[in-house]
DNA sequence: CTGTTAGCGCTTTCAC
DNA sequence: GTGAAAGCGCTAACAG
């Protein structure tokens, strides 16, 4: 098996000097090389199939382009996935390449992980340890911690929002169905502070906060208080809204007569429940568009790419509320 | 700012040669180092926070332990998800790193980000035009093309499944709801021709094929013809299947007296549909674990982890079937 | 305008 | 047992 082409062979075929291909390869600036050598140098390469090594040139430059994003512990739905696409695009715009390394439930550190990769910049969607955060800055490795703490508070916006269109609907009282699942329980406990801040703006009374399981019987238990009173459900997500809505059914509850029901994430799944599910919706690509700029700014540069504007948070009204 | 330290640094603290700095932080065999000295060597490195540096050991050892996913077009869900994770965790007991790369709208070529990364091997999950595939051989890039011509032809089975399954429930005909979204046809095609492939050697008479699209009203329209006389469906996915029943209520149809429905996927809704939607279930660990196989052999090594064994494809039986 | 050259940080023979 | 030195493939000063 032939070992891959170099550089050098590249100049040796082409018939002129190793720089002269990196100039022509890399269209380096304030270089004038007549076109007829820069067509020589392209058609060798090409006969050979030479593509760059990138540890080479990372090791030259002394710099990665490559983000990394850590996804979070819990199963990534249709969110993330778009998420990820959308900051993929923003990046790319400014010669960054962004990856994705799944939840390792092996446990490996971040900075392990990191530190097999070499990337500029490491984004994470909840939050690191101290600890790993430090690993990280020592290897010269950017940081941007998303979401949570992130641009504009969009959790705690997401609660509020649903309150609000709650409220818009005559939901006479408030109530939270919080996720079984533990490992989103950071996200949760932002969502529920929106929820509680604006219901106490609104003057309200207290929320009443139950832990609703992804099952229809389980969650018919933790639903028996919300079957009737015309009481507003904010559910952790559209999963938990679903179940919700199981519950209710179950006790023969109406929606959105006896209770209304909002989630968020807006899933396919709540276009075509039955009653169809409000939901709130994040713009995954504003958001995406934040993620990018924090990025850009960890990284000493400026975005070339346009900042999306307006609302990060935007209520799908539905058969539900 | 202080740059990096480097193993010359940590060599210098440590009052040894780099070359022992590298064979205690790399523990190589063979080599008979007091453990004083080890411990010396470490401790040094700790306190400078000392990070190897990537690119340099890659371009050292010439080859890199990071494979990349590319993964599809289409809206990546949980089952990707998990996936991943499972793929992740096999790939890293052979030492390897898993990132993925979201699909990029703005159409980046494969080699392209491939290129950016340096990865020892590309995984795909659906698969490569042949240019991009040559273009990864030419670049000594191992390849690794997924699901589709895959490991025991998984999307096929997957129609067999839910054709086995419906006629044994006591399905009078077949039909299939048909994705509205181009980009997973490829999928769709695989995923059919196993549900002909079953219904031909049941004897069944013909498939009768619909697109559904992901809206109640749509859908009503498609699945008029499946209102009644026992017809078994078998949806594409579960948000599908979701959509055909949303489709049959309209039409006040009764599931499963009337029409049985398995989806695929077994997505958390699924379980929370009324009545609760029937599916297929794929067994993403073994999945990940013959993906694993693949991209071992690719790489001209052995797995070391154990490979799953066991039925890649199971019946999730509810309601609605 | 093009070529020569000096490293980037690391691993790994080979000599001491 | 430990160290010196060569070089992986590339880029960017600096000569010519």
């Amino acid at each position: 098996m032939p070992r891959r082409p170099t550089s050098a062979d590249v100049a040796r075929e082409a018939g002129v000097s190793r720089a002269t291909v990196s100039y022509v390869l890399n269209d380096t600036p304030h270089q004038s090389i007549p076109e007829v050598t820069r067509t020589r140098v392209r058609d060798a390469a090409a006969r050979l199939g030479y593509a760059p090594s990138v540890a080479a040139r990372v090791l030259r430059r002394g710099r990665s382009d490559v983000v990394l994003a850590l996804l979070p512990d819990w199963p990534i739905g249709p969110s993330v996935g778009t998420m990820l696409t959308e900051l993929s695009a923003a990046l790319a715009a400014d010669g960054l390449t962004l990856v994705a390394h799944p939840y390792d439930r092996a446990g490996r550190p971040a900075a392990d992980i990191a530190g097999a990769l070499g990337p500029a910049c490491v984004v994470v969607l909840d939050a690191l340890a101290e600890e790993q955060a430090d690993a990280l800055e020592a290897a010269g490795i950017a940081l941007v911690q998303g979401l949570l703490s992130g641009p504009g508070d969009v959790e705690r916006r997401v609660g509020r929002a649903q309150v609000e269109h709650l409220l818009e609907r005559g939901a006479a009282r408030l109530a939270y169905a919080w996720p079984a699942d533990v490992r989103v329980t950071g996200f949760a406990r932002e969502r529920l502070a929106g929820v509680r801040a604006a219901a106490e703006e609104a003057g309200t009374g207290g929320v009443d906060v139950r832990e609703v399981a992804l099952d229809p019987a389980a969650a018919a238990t933790a639903v028996a208080a919300w079957t009737s009173g015309r009481v507003g459900v904010c559910a952790y997500n559209d999963e938990v809204a679903l179940a919700v809505l199981a519950g209710l059914r179950v006790h023969g509850a109406r929606v959105p007569a006896g209770a209304l029901v909002v989630g968020v994430d807006d899933v396919p799944a709540a276009a075509l429940a039955v009653p169809a599910l409000s939901t709130v919706a994040v713009d995954l690509g504003a958001l995406a568009g934040h993620l990018a700029d924090a990025v850009a700014a960890a990284l000493g540069a400026t975005r070339t790419g346009p900042t999306a504007a307006g609302e990060l948070v935007r209520v799908v009204a539905r058969a539900t509320s």
